[in-house]
DNA sequence: TCGAATCGCTAGCTTCTCTAGCAATGTCTG
DNA sequence: CAGACATTGCTAGAGAAGCTAGCGATTCGA
C-alpha cells in the first residue's frame, strides 16, 4: 500500500496496520460485489447501478440516467443500454421527470428491492451484528475514521 | 444498507452511522479504482489484476493465472487474454513455475510497479497522513473493526 | 429571443468475457 | 507401477457490453 515508506515509531506501525486492514476491506468489498454479480446473475456495472439506486432511494434523492453515467464513469450511450437491460429484466422503470421534459427518473421496482435484500440480507445482518459488538465511543471513532478515509480516497467527493 | 431495521437506542444509532460510513467508503473505493482505470488507461479487471499482484508481491506470495481467475471470478480463458494484454503492455511477465511444469508464475515488471505508485502515490500518502491524525489506541480500535468487517463481508475468507 | 448547452437515444464499431475443448502435466488408486 | 482422473493454461468462435459520433427535443442564458 506504500512505496518505500517504512514505519519507525510505534505510532507509525499502528498506521501501517490500519492501512493493511483497509486493503483487506477493499478486497472483501470487491469480492462481495462480484459475489453479488454472480448471485443476481448480472454484470458488474448493472449491479453497481442497482446499488446506487438503493442508496439514493434511502436518501430520498431521485436518480437520472446521467447520474448513473457520472457515478459509474461510463458514457450516456452505455447507460442507455444498461437501463434497457435493467428495464427488460424488470429491475427498474423509466419515469418522466416532473419538471424537465428532456430528462427521466429511474426508479427501482418492488421485485428488484426484494431480490437485492434477499441476496444481501445475510451480509448486512452479519455486518450489523459485528458492529453491535463495539460500544458507542468506539463506533464514533470508527465512523469518523471511515468518513476521513472516504475523503482521502476520493478528493472530488 | 438495512431492510426494515430501524435503530431504537442511542447505541443502535451509532451502529447505523457506522454502516452508512461503510457505504460511503465502499463508494469511494469504487470511484478510486475506476479512476485508476482511467489514469492508467486500462479496463477494470486488468487494474484489479494488477492490484492483486501488487498486494501478493508485498506478502511475498507468488501468483498463478489460476489465482487471478479465482480472485477476479472470471474464466481461465479470460485470464489468458487478460495476461496477454498485460504482457503486451509490458506490465507483467509469465515465468515457468519452479516445481509444476503445467503452471506459470505471473510477475510484475519494474515499469508496472513504478506506474502504479506514480498514479496512486497521492492517494496513498493522503490516506497515510489522514491515519497519522489518530492516536495508537484509536488506530487499534479501527484496525480491529476493519478486520472484523472484512470477515463479515466475505464469509469464505 | 435566439444561440448554446443539456438530456437521452440510435447506429456502428471495438473490446472483453464466456463456453467448449485441447495437449501437457501432475496426482491418486488398485 | 500402470492406468484413470484432475488440473493447468491455452485456442477458437460466439455473444455481451462499452465507446464515439451524431440526432431531435427541450431548457438555459446573454
Amino acid at each position: 500500500m506504500s512505496e518505500r515508506w517504512q514505519p519507525q515509531t510505534e505510532h507509525e506501525h499502528a498506521v501501517m496496520r490500519v492501512l493493511t486492514s483497509i486493503r483487506a476491506v477493499s478486497d472483501a468489498m470487491e469480492r462481495m460485489h462480484s459475489g453479488m454479480r454472480g448471485d443476481m446473475d448480472m454484470n458488474a456495472t448493472d449491479v453497481a447501478a442497482l446499488r446506487l439506486l438503493i442508496i439514493r432511494e434511502r436518501n430520498g434523492r431521485p436518480v437520472s440516467p446521467r447520474d448513473i453515467a457520472r457515478h459509474l464513469r461510463i458514457s450516456t450511450a452505455s447507460t442507455t443500454k444498461l437501463l434497457d437491460r435493467l428495464v427488460v429484466s424488470g429491475h427498474v422503470e423509466r419515469r418522466p421527470h416532473p419538471s424537465d421534459r428532456r430528462a427521466r427518473v429511474v426508479v427501482l421496482t418492488d421485485p428488484a428491492r426484494e431480490t437485492f435484500f434477499r441476496v444481501f440480507g445475510d451480509r448486512l445482518r452479519a455486518m450489523r451484528s459485528m458492529a453491535m459488538g463495539y460500544d458507542e465511543a468506539e463506533l464514533a471513532v470508527v465512523a469518523r475514521f471511515l468518513d476521513d478515509l472516504s475523503h482521502a480516497m476520493d478528493p472530488d467527493d
